[in-house]
DNA sequence: ACAGTTTTGTACCTCAAGGTCAATAACTGG
DNA sequence: CCAGTTATTGACCTTGAGGTACAAAACTGT
């Protein structure tokens, strides 16, 4: 290949971030990576196997991202508020999380999509739920709940707001029910 | 009009309720309204206007249906309970809920979609808001916690299940999630 | 019951999405 | 530097989506 596939990879995940699956089209695809559509096609079965590919490796990013994130030590809430912010995607773009944006395009039709999403879904919640037993020991959170039940409503808390932010509603929204739910721990 | 213009919008917002906007054709509309394709178009002035208003009604629906179940007296925590289980689209099929797949689905390019979702979102924390706000002064919440934060938390919640119920992942993650939520109100 | 209006359904149109392919250009090893 | 291999491309193909047009059917008031 006289491109690079990895980088390929990012720039097709970029669009489809941007636009969804179904409204990314393989001409955008191609001018994107700066290649021709039949290079395109050469490389990456379809559009569907690179939609598959770029699912894989942004789950790969955001799991090394936050085993990094939790592997030093130090005081836990923090860190879990900016996991949840990152995943939440609220950076500029405002443009949520791809694999929620997935599951909820595709996942109805395509079990390929919805077993990446659910696996992603259950890494995060392991890495929650470990980072919470930790604050526990510590002392940092208290030990009266359960720190799986707690990983879950983070969870399905952090994906909640990856919608929200779309909608772009009262920018004050989300800082608040992210200190909300870290302050109860 | 011949035809029941009204349970034509319930039976398209069914179909994309289940399908998505982008996976469901015109033909396919106009099959599951028992019509023909010329008629559709006839009556609706595009699939887009047709899923505007499905989107219109869903929102009307939902907030008739919360507004009902609050009105009664009596203990708010079960049927807080009972509203984020309905909202989050739990049931059955396990579809999640219309807006939410909708403002993913095509929030980005769609300023439209958007609004409505937007005001769906506000719409069901302020119903929640309220409840919250009527819980603590019968004294069945504490009352240390703020209403609109609690509220805002639900929202993102009832959010987040609405994804996690389509992955079909743990069973008892989403019972176990509302538990956990509605216990620390 | 019939002229006028409205509703319906099918045949048709256009356009672009997703994908293929043969010709061309760029890279090898000897 | 050249024969053989591999990568790249843009023109081309097919299919179906979204939408239109118009003739036939159904409904109206009188």
């Amino acid at each position: 290949m006289r491109f690079e596939t990895d980088t390929a990879i990012d720039k097709a995940m970029d669009l489809f971030w941007q636009q969804g699956y179904a409204r990314t089209t393989p001409q955008e695809l191609a001018s994107q990576l700066g290649i021709g559509k039949g290079s395109l096609y050469n490389t990456f079965e379809s559009k569907h196997a690179l939609f598959m590919r770029a699912l894989q490796r942004y789950s790969e990013i955001r799991l090394q991202y936050l085993t990094d994130l939790f592997s030093a030590p130090g005081a836990i809430r923090p860190r879990l508020r900016e996991a949840m912010t990152v995943l939440a995607g609220v950076g500029e773009h405002q443009r949520g999380c791809v694999m929620v944006n997935a599951e909820v395009e595709l996942g109805t039709a395509d079990d390929e999509v919805t077993r990446i999403a659910d696996s992603l879904f259950t890494g995060i919640e392991s890495v929650f739920r470990r980072a919470i037993a930790r604050g526990q020991e510590s002392g940092e959170f208290g030990a009266d709940r359960d720190a799986g039940t707690a990983a879950s409503q983070l969870l399905a808390s952090v994906i909640g707001l990856s919608v929200l932010v779309k909608t772009g509603g009262p920018s004050e929204r989300l800082g608040i029910v992210l200190d909300g739910i870290i302050d109860e721990l």
